[in-house]
DNA sequence: CGATTCCTCTAGATTGTCAAGAGGTGTCTG
DNA sequence: CAGACACCTCTTGACAATCTAGAGGAATCG
């Protein structure tokens, strides 16, 4: 299978964003918030580890999320990530601005 | 002025459709499509000639527009560019994946 | 034991947009 | 008439986010 048509690529800047908002729900590590993602999405966005782990690192940075390393139920070591007051603005501030875009795209389109 | 802080940037990846969109009306240069994009979209979009023009040239490569010069009502040379079918294929397409997108964006947004 | 699932992490390439600026041509104004 | 301004195209270089394509390790299951 070469790729499918309708391929599961995301909308560029949201990633965060999407991450953001997981995380909003509960602390979890990097793989669920993958599971998640494409769950909830239906399987329209298919979060890929290259993508996720870095953006995780740079929001890290950033100071919008904070990890630890944990044991799954599984008896796995996974680094758990949570928001922190920061994180949660920044949820705040990215939501608000993506919905002003796609406000405005949405006008245009119906022109 | 070290860049605004709501700045106009646009969504990655969107452009391509919103120009389109705005020839799918009618036909125009590309100055005229940056100032309706501007306008409709309520002044949220100031799209860049560094960004309009390269994108109009890989969409004439692509066989989306085709362009052609002529003389505007204050008699200047400007390159007016408009749809091909192909074109307005493409825009069917962009448009949908687009909403799909969105929709799924909108559901991890309010789990 | 070997295969599979879970989970993290990195390197390289690609791509779309942006900032900045050059240049050219009509039109208005002092 | 000179200079400023508005219109309009086009190029260059840099950058940031994502993707592809891997590697690697540890628990579990047949």
């Amino acid at each position: 299978m070469p790729k499918q048509e309708a391929n599961g690529d995301l909308v560029q800047g949201t990633l965060e964003m999407l991450i953001l908002k997981t995380l909003a729900l509960e602390p979890m590590h990097g793989y669920g918030v993958a599971l998640r993602i494409e769950q909830i999405s239906g399987g329209v966005f298919r979060v890929n580890a290259g993508s996720l782990l870095p953006a995780l690192s740079r929001m890290e940075r950033a100071g919008n999320v904070k990890s630890e390393w944990r044991s799954t139920e599984n008896n796995r070591r996974a680094k758990y990530y949570g928001l922190t007051p920061k994180g949660r603005k920044a949820l705040a501030t990215e939501t608000e601005q993506w919905e002003r875009r796609t406000a405005a795209i949405a006008r245009i389109l119906e022109a």
